[in-house]
DNA sequence: AGCTTAACGGGAATCGATTCCCCTTATATG
DNA sequence: CATATAAGGGGAATCGATTCCCGTTAAGCT
């Protein structure tokens, strides 16, 4: 088996065309879906050509695969307010505007339906949130060492509880993502860990 | 404009092909995802020909759609336990088994990936969920009215609150969905709503 | 700076999903 | 139970995404 294409010479141009191509993808995507995501139209918006998208992706999954990759290393900060119900209504109003902006949500919903149909991009997606969790444990952590949560809880558990009802929302029900919401997710993530929910067994 | 095809006479030899293509549909999604659907093969499957299919449906995400309508008919009654807790709990347990269970799952991938996709397939989805939601809503009142929750909690706030940490982990983070994250659930869900987490603004 | 060859680019060829055409079957109605 | 026509079926024609071919450009190395 020889190298894939892009290993051997990494630097200027093909550091240039992936840069591109990604970008082009993400628009694309965000602006008709993933099911008519067609690899020539981005090579077109990229500006490169066609067989240069095919032969270094191959198919419309890995290229998102790769595009979930770089999201996932463009990390954007996190708040650090003084208490956890503020530290996790800021997470949660920041997922919930992510969800509700109209390109970012479109994208989101793109990668994830390409994470369904292939197990690459699904690892991909899965790598991302594993990421955006591990960023926002620590203000669990802190909250735990104030005595705000009982010891042992699971500061990874808390994050996830906070962001799943408006994952639930966008991807399954479909009721709104107001602010009330975020609120509530927030909110019922506090409750339920000083209740020793998210306490390791 | 010219009445849809199957509306004029619906029984009959339209009613089995309808029963046949969406047993296919569920079939073939089951198999190889939503973004590998060929309604040809589909077509197949059912003994019909793929005119027919291509003539009805005309495309995977409006077949999606129709599979999801009936889904939403095919009601599992809810369990009913004492206790809020085991309520939920029971209810934990049957979306986990499900999203857990091999062939279920990737139908629900499937589903999910098409809805990302088109917006009837959205809003037939959004109905099952509604639909599946208003069925354990009760068991939650029940508990209102037993004094296990304050009063004016919303009821299918609460139903949503068991699914969603089930679904982030079936479709973004990746993580487990063992019995002990549908435990979770369930008591998350129970403590932040005695909370009054959930109780309507 | 010069050389090797990795990586790119355009256009033709291919391949498979969808559509079209026209005949056949069988539902609904009187 | 006869009739009109809605709905289905098979196969050819089409159309667009992907692949192939081969010439061009520029990255990496000495």
């Amino acid at each position: 088996m020889e190298n894939a294409p892009g290993t051997v010479r990494p630097g200027g141009r093909t550091a240039r065309v992936r840069a591109a191509v990604l970008d082009a993808a993400g628009d694309a995507l965000a602006e008709h879906g993933f099911a008519q995501l067609d690899l020539a139209e981005v090579a077109q918006r990229a500006g490169v050509g066609k067989t240069t998208v095919y032969r270094r992706w191959g198919s419309a999954t890995a290229l998102v695969a790769d595009l979930l990759a770089d999201m996932a290393e463009q990390s954007e900060p996190r708040s650090d307010h003084g208490t956890l119900v503020e530290d996790l209504r800021a997470n949660a109003h920041l997922v919930r505007r992510t969800l509700a902006d109209p390109r970012q949500s479109r994208l989101f919903r793109a990668v994830i339906a390409a994470a369904s149909c292939d197990d690459a991009a699904a690892a991909a997606l899965h790598r991302f949130y594993a990421v955006r969790i591990e960023e926002w444990a620590p203000c669990v952590e802190l909250a735990v060492g104030r005595g705000e949560l009982p010891d042992g809880t699971d500061a990874r558990e808390v994050v996830r509880a906070v962001s799943a009802p408006l994952y639930y929302r966008f991807l399954a029900s479909g009721d709104p993502l107001d602010e009330a919401a975020a609120d509530r997710a927030a909110e019922a993530a506090v409750a339920a860990g000083k209740a020793g929910v998210f306490v390791r067994a």
